[in-house]
DNA sequence: CCTAAGAATTAGACGCGGCTAAATTAATGC
DNA sequence: GCATTAATTTAGCCGCGTCTAATTCTTAGG
């Protein structure tokens, strides 16, 4: 129900994913030169694994105009993702990576094992919604938390009425601050006051009245406009 | 301080992990067909990977009569296995794989990052001294467990005596059960009947007849032949 | 001590995934 | 609307890691 699961090599997924994190925030129509920036190669190389990419309805790919995700491909691409994340939260967490040490081995790690593999890490993680760096881990479905609006709750105007979606740090210590502060996802709060002194605010929820959080707390915690 | 970390790939990591496992019952000087057999390539193939390993000064290779590690090949060949080993205990005991369903896992695991990675997996694991299997890690310098002969219950023929020399899950509730049982290190036992159904096994000690073990249990069972 | 069987190596091919250099297409400026 | 330039593709090469087929070495039997 899933992936036809067609051998895919390393360089292969490694191409769907600069396609996918190209045309983010590019339009489609990701260009073989931009392909062959980002991941360091030249454009004759992206040119071939277009071809190849192409042929297994990954890739939809108009010669001389760009190259774009086929449904299955995006599929594909985010899976890697997903995986590229779940990596760098198992390192970080579990392992005591710093935040930018864990790159390089998720590139490494991401594209061994089953989609099993990465849905038990995923379990094993506790189903992180953010990794390390704060980006958003895609969930089996390749859905993603819509980070349209996100912002850090430092960035939020006072009396507005935000909701939390994630949070930029996963470490145990901080979800368990949280815990027991009573926040957690889809809690709903607002900013009562600011202190430019440290700045650090004052925030009341439905549950609770004048919290104060300092700026690390603030930075980290990932909340939505409603 | 340790292995000038030339870069490897995973072929010939593998190489190398299959003339250490190849060496140790047999004697010296591992031959080519030995090998092939043993990864399921062609003899000509493996030539070629010696020729280049023996460029590389990790192997010894005289034309003809075989093959054996030098002292960096055989350090090599030594961190590959305990990376294996590591990574089946962190399949099996953090992500509730079953002991059968981690090998081919690993044997991907097990190319990626560095040394470091490793050492931070093993603390994380808390430093554990057999594999779900019963095989003993390498620890950091490649030493193992002093336990020449020491294996799983699990892997002891019918009729062997044997005597419990350790455990590979050391928990309280384990050590409980196994408090209950009789059993403990010293202990001497046999298998007596074994189960293909799920792999358990009848044992007899010298204070009771007939005692029926799991595989759960007799996997955790480290037993020395006498 | 010679030879035939079998083991091992060498020779030559191929696909992958990269590269360089040459050819081609698209786009831009005038 | 044409020429120049920039982007892209094509052609052809290379090393890795595999294979098959041909060759060479070792050895065991007689």
């Amino acid at each position: 129900m899933f992936s036809p699961s067609a051998e895919r090599s390393s360089s292969e997924e490694n191409h769907l994913k600069a396609i996918y994190t190209l045309s983010e925030r590019g339009q489609r129509g990701v260009s073989t030169t931009a392909i062959a920036t980002h991941m360091d190669l030249k454009a004759s190389s992206v040119t071939s694994m277009l071809k190849r990419l192409s042929e297994k309805g990954l890739v939809e790919h108009r010669p001389y105009r760009g190259a774009g995700l086929t449904e299955q491909g995006l599929r594909v691409a985010t899976s890697i993702v997903r995986r590229h994340r779940l990596w760098e939260t198992f390192l970080v967490t579990q392992l005591n990576y710093k935040w930018d040490e864990v790159h390089e081995l998720a590139e490494q790690l991401e594209h061994v094992g089953t989609e099993d593999l990465h849905d038990r890490l995923d379990k094993f993680l506790d189903h992180p919604r953010f990794d390390p760096h704060g980006d958003p881990i895609p969930d089996q479905e390749g859905r993603v938390v819509d980070m349209v609006g996100a912002v850090s709750l430092t960035r939020v105007a006072k009396d507005q009425l935000v909701h939390i979606v994630g949070v930029r740090d996963s470490s145990p210590s901080f979800l368990k601050l949280l815990d027991g502060l009573g926040l957690k996802l889809g809690t709903q709060l607002t900013i009562t006051r600011r202190f430019e002194y440290d700045n650090s605010v004052e925030v009341s929820s439905r549950f609770r009245n004048g919290l104060l959080l300092n700026e690390q707390v603030s930075t980290n915690l990932i909340v939505k406009i409603i």
